[in-house]
DNA sequence: CACAATTATGGTTACAGTCAACTATTGTCT
DNA sequence: AGACAATAGTTGACTGTAACCATAATTGTG
């Protein structure tokens, strides 16, 4: 048994970037492929994700939140509204904005999501205990909160 | 202290996937962006990279450490050649094979992308104690060390 | 009215991923 | 030896997507 027999396996000093993508990618095509079954791909499921507990921000607020730039959120929200699962409606104060809300149809689609997304971070993290994958998730959750945003889309911070 | 006194940062339950991606990118735009200096791009650096613990491997293998299609491999190795940072040379035994050396003036770039990406880690992981990032980069390994290979270009396991 | 903010549209670049076909070399079989 | 299959690499095309940017349309603000 074992599946790494491989004689020369040298350890290859690996960043902590080539690890992320590595591990990111093994999990994004896994996830992809799962939640084609939803009819939505990752990052469809991203955003609903989010619409999940921030439902009726608007959409500049969910760009920030998701660190992607607006117009790319607006392809995204496009695709769910075409597919039933979010709506736009006028933010009353102001008409410029759009609150974006997930109908029941989307939080229905949502939920099997994240069955299908837990499976595979299963599968993905299978060679860890589940005090190890908490571990990795608050170890990632406070990396990337104290990470300074460069990008043009950052956040609503400052006055 | 504190980076985030935003008002409705809601926890928004969040996948590892989307943890890896978010913060791979973190990394990634930034490496990116040092490694400019030294000429270089991300995934030429993960080559030159590996190719410091495993000089003299052929594309096939390279290709198969790396996760990636030999096609792409052929690319990486061109422009690595182009620029002088390593250079092919026939198998001995097995002259369809390129066993793949780096030159010393590869070397020397490796060292300095290495001392880059490491800046790069030290800010991206800015909210980690150093034991913590160990534990990060363990827990990572780990994980990646156990998932199993789905795509095409499995390496030579099995018969 | 001048100007900023929010969303929408479109175009551009770049790159990863996939795949098929092709050359060159090696190994196998009779 | 010759026919044939398998291996290693190369090339090129195609797809999809992310990222970036400029700009317009609508609405709000001073």
């Amino acid at each position: 048994m074992s599946t790494k027999p491989a004689p020369n396996e040298a350890p290859v000093a690996e960043f902590a970037g080539q690890l992320l993508f590595r591990l990111w990618r093994a999990s994004h095509t896994r996830t992809a492929d799962a939640l084609s079954a939803v009819g939505l791909t990752p990052a469809l499921f991203a955003l609903l994700n989010v619409l999940g507990t921030r439902d009726g921000a608007i959409q500049q607020e969910l760009s920030a939140d998701m660190a992607i730039d607006p117009s790319a959120m607006v392809t995204l929200i496009d695709e769910l509204e075409g597919a039933g699962l979010a709506e736009r409606r006028r933010r009353p104060n102001d008409r410029r904005a759009w609150e974006v809300t997930i109908t029941p149809k989307g939080r229905r689609a949502l939920e099997r999501s994240r069955r299908a997304a837990a499976e595979v971070e299963d599968e993905v993290l299978s060679g860890l205990t589940a005090a190890e994958r908490n571990e990795l998730l608050s170890l990632l959750r406070r990396a990337l909160g104290s990470v300074p945003a460069p990008p043009p889309w950052r956040s609503e911070e400052e006055d």
